[in-house]
DNA sequence: ACTTAAATATAACCTCTTGTTATTGACCAT
DNA sequence: ATGGTCAATAACAAGAGGTTATATTTAAGT
């Protein structure tokens, strides 16, 4: 009996392709080695042709140059009626957002749960890394709909402002220019302690900075604006946070430095031209919307 | 869990929609009536849609439409898929020609067992059925290539030659005619006996005959040669039937009749522009090689 | 050439998927 | 009413498609 080719056959083989080898398509697909296998030989027994030649560095054959060509079009085609037809549903299924670290956490929990109020069907999954990643998880479809710090660039995206975040920067308690009349360039010779490259807390802070002519000595990189404050509490430096990130009583004092202001918008950012899912659809209209009424942003 | 859709949900539900029914649609793909209902289902609870009203009459929602479209586009990548991979491959696997009868008869034994022994690993599958349904067959993509008994007039197929037939008409034994001198006027009050509509030897005997001034009365209509031959030689009439489907002592007597030849082509034909599998090469290979060699055709 | 590390092939097994049959319930037409 | 047709559902069987464990191949380094 002639086993038929299925869709999952030829997802396996264009992940080895692109992988250049069984082992990697595997772990890169979440299955075995031998899965893989499994699937590759189905493929040549299906056709009655070898696609790969086996070794160190494993060669596609003419054959296996056809069937990925051919392989990558019926997916695609299979990705686009997924996204056509699910736009027929109302909102439901899985939703998988991205954001960055700031707006993750000021932002997020009161947007999570406002959608999840509205759309009780729509299981919400938000991916929570710093800026560069997120856009990158973007562009790579690993997520449908991104909230970052900063205006993004990339012109196969559309950014969309929802909210303001304003910086400020933060001493330890005991800082000598507590009290003090700051200017810029009084924290020219100060260590710094910032969030890491990539983080878009970090790169509005060097370009205020840089702005008012001060490139910032930095001492030390944190992942989370929560680990800042508590570097800078411990006496490590000084910080830029976002004001929100501060509790009510917190364990570090904030400075006034004249003519420095670091202001930033949260922005909700998608890919152009790729139809969003009606799960998607609602969680920007909740973003868009949630603005205006649940939000006191400056 | 979200489970992921099939090709085989793709094509049961095109069925559907073809055939108007999910019993139907069972029937058409070989499977029975609650498998249909399942792969519906399944499509329904993945998309969370209802892609079909149920009723007497059952109606596609729009969400169904759209799915229909994108699935023919799927279904149709993946056709080529399988086309375009498989020439890659030595003839091997399943090939399925039609033959109408006559040539079915006469041609095909010699044609099935010369191509077997060149190709022992492709099971060959040869459906035979009258000329229109051949040709039909083929338009239909049920069969690859097609040997009928006449030239074909489809613009979308084409045809070669690969034999000539002539047909003789046959009477009982003890018919008047025998020894006289016959014109084809002198069969224009007897009863013919000929094969069905759609037979290329039907056509053929009708255009010589009215080509000479006759139009002759059917008494009987019988869907092979050999029962054609039989009912002559029962004294059912006048035949008309290729000389080769006579024995070497047959029951019936064959007539000159003056001015009136059946002579006709064997033609094995394609779809144009269709891409053949490598084992429908090589069958087009033999057909028009063996004429040379192990056919003494007219 | 031998050894070794990394990769693929093979085997035995387990578990959902995707069919099956049997049955029930709905709907129409006589 | 009632009989025929069709879809839905339940219970079950076979096979696809995955797993782990182990053998075998291959290419590179000494």
């Amino acid at each position: 009996m002639a086993a038929r080719i299925s869709i999952q056959s030829l997802r396996v083989f264009l992940s080895i392709l692109e992988h250049g080898s069984l082992s990697a398509a595997g772990r890169d697909l979440g299955m075995t080695q031998p899965a893989v296998s499994n699937h590759l030989h189905a493929l040549e027994e299906h056709f009655g042709v070898t696609l790969l030649m086996r070794g160190r560095r494993l060669q596609p054959m003419p054959a296996g140059e056809c069937l990925a060509g051919h392989a990558r079009r019926v997916l695609e085609d299979l990705a686009i009626l997924e996204a056509e037809v699910a736009r027929h549903a109302g909102p439901r299924g899985r939703l998988v957002v991205g954001a960055s670290s700031t707006p993750g956490e000021l932002l997020m929990p009161r947007l999570a749960v406002e959608f999840s109020a509205h759309y009780p069907d729509v299981a919400l999954d938000v991916h929570i890394v710093d800026t560069e990643e997120t856009i990158a998880a973007l562009l790579h479809h690993d997520i449908e709909v991104a909230v970052v710090g900063r205006e993004v660039d990339d012109p196969r995206l559309v950014g969309t402002v929802i909210g303001r975040d304003e910086l400020v920067v933060v001493v330890a308690t005991d800082d000598p220019l507590i009290g003090a009349e700051v200017g810029p360039l009084d924290l020219a010779d100060r260590p710094f302690v910032l969030r890491e490259e990539g983080s878009a807390t970090r790169r509005v802070v060097e370009d205020a900075l840089a702005a008012a002519g001060v490139t910032p000595r930095v001492a030390m990189e944190l992942g989370s604006n929560a680990a800042v404050v508590g570097a800078v509490a411990a006496g490590a430096g000084i910080g830029v946070v976002p004001v929100r990130t501060l509790g009510a009583r917190s364990a570090v004092s904030t400075l006034k430095v004249q003519g420095l202001t670091f202001l930033r918008p949260f922005v909700l950012a998608t890919e152009r031209n790729r139809p969003l899912s009606p799960a998607a659809e609602a969680f920007v209209e909740i973003c868009t919307g949630t603005i205006r009424t649940a939000t006191e942003c400056l």
